[in-house]
DNA sequence: GTTGAGCGTT
């Protein structure tokens, strides 16, 4: 028997259990909607902006965003690297590794930016549990680091003294 | 050399 080190943390990984997965969000989601509402489909995107490509998309919802998270970058794994990685599936508008500021090194995971969702989804696609460095690497839609900048919530609340919080969920 | 869950600096 000769398996490295490297090769039982990589089934494990794979074996282990999928630790992002967008889908299943989705579904879950719906069921918990659909439990109070009375409309088919109370407030959900069209799956639209994307169309012409029904070749082989698997069961995967589209993008939302440009923006990609990839993880499991292995610690060799540098920004050149990763933008060569993901280079050649589109135009790529930034491409950036986390490191660490005290020590320096990659915490394993960057993102990358396309200049379109097809190109991420494409990248997404060919490059999601994919070989990068000898490891593994997963794909996924990233999460915008800042939405809103915080839009002084002051002046809307002054007048009326009783601040009313309704919890609508995420269904619209 | 640094071995493994996660969402970054302006």
């Amino acid at each position: 028997m000769a398996l490295s080190s490297s090769a039982s943390t990589l089934l494990r990984r794979l074996l282990g259990s999928t630790p992002l997965s967008s889908s299943r969000s989705s579904v879950l989601r719906a069921a918990f909607c659909s439990s109070s509402s009375s409309g088919p489909s109370p407030t959900l995107p069209p799956p639209s902006t994307i169309s012409g490509d029904d070749t082989e998309v698997a069961n995967v919802p589209p993008l939302t965003t440009p923006k990609l998270f990839v993880s499991g970058l292995s610690r060799l794994t540098t920004d050149e690297k990763l933008k060569s990685a993901f280079a050649p599936f589109g135009q790529l508008l930034e491409v950036k590794v986390i490191t660490d500021r005290v020590s320096g090194r990659s915490k394993g995971f960057g993102f990358v930016r396309y200049a379109s969702l097809q190109e991420a989804e494409t990248a997404r696609q060919e490059m999601n549990a994919k070989f990068l460095d000898g490891w593994v690497i997963f794909v996924d839609p990233a999460k915008q680091r800042e939405q809103k900048p915080a839009p002084q919530p002051d002046t809307a609340s002054s007048h009326t003294g009783f601040t009313i919080n309704k919890t609508v969920g995420w269904c619209g």
